[in-house]
DNA sequence: CAAAGATACATAAGTTTCCAATGTATCAGA
DNA sequence: TCTGATACATTGGAAACTTATGTATCTTTG
């Protein structure tokens, strides 16, 4: 099973920004690969979602690249600034806040009723 | 505290149709402010939300309409059609499910590391 | 009793955010 | 040599929401 795309809005920043703090350097490929697997393929993050939104988080100064070559193929590593480290703090527990919230309201019959 | 309107994107069909279940018969104004009430106001549907997406519900057959004039003034009460009891099942099965993986990604590091 | 705020519906224009499709190119294995 | 995986990227379009606006009624308060 794999969730309807309107789950995953709203929340793919967040998802990069918490695996980049995880695990301190990423490439876009590696981040899609590792969303599957640690999400049992549940969480399937497309290219066309996933690029826009690193090359956003580095306009927006949350994430600094470098570039590597595996060959004679590009790599492009994603670290996160101390400002991104901010950031990736306030989304994460501002989302886990909201996931209370609603697992509160999807409850609210076997706790009210 | 109000949570950044992109988190809501993709829960609020799913809102409704829980709340729908849980009361039966409800208007959209009883929605917001119920909404507003269950989430200590952290969570607020707007009307311009709210509206196109009860009459997404009556078009998709889950919802059926009750109109009832209070005084001089409207009032549709939404309810469940059988189908959109099926669809709420699922809705809210799926998000809870989708939640859960969430809940698991954001406390990755804290898990295995 | 007038004005403000709450109740109650609705739509339109604009933005954000994602998906699907497409493109380029390299590398590994059968 | 060709298929599939790796690795980047962009474009067009759809979906879902926000902001703004509109209409109208009812209630409360100075």
């Amino acid at each position: 099973m794999i969730y309807s795309s309107e789950l995953i809005k709203g929340t793919l920043k967040t998802i990069v920004l918490k695996l980049l703090a995880d695990n301190k350097k990423m490439y876009g490929y590696e981040i899609t690969q590792k969303v599957k697997e640690l999400t049992l393929d549940k969480i399937q993050i497309t290219e066309g979602a996933l690029y826009p939104t690193l090359h956003a988080l580095e306009s927006d100064g949350l994430v600094t690249i470098e570039t590597e070559y595996i060959g004679k193929r590009v790599r492009k590593y994603y670290s996160l600034s101390p400002s991104g480290k901010n950031k990736t703090k306030e989304k994460v527990s501002e989302l886990a806040d909201f996931m209370e919230t609603m697992q509160f309201l999807l409850d609210i019959k076997t706790k009210t009723v």
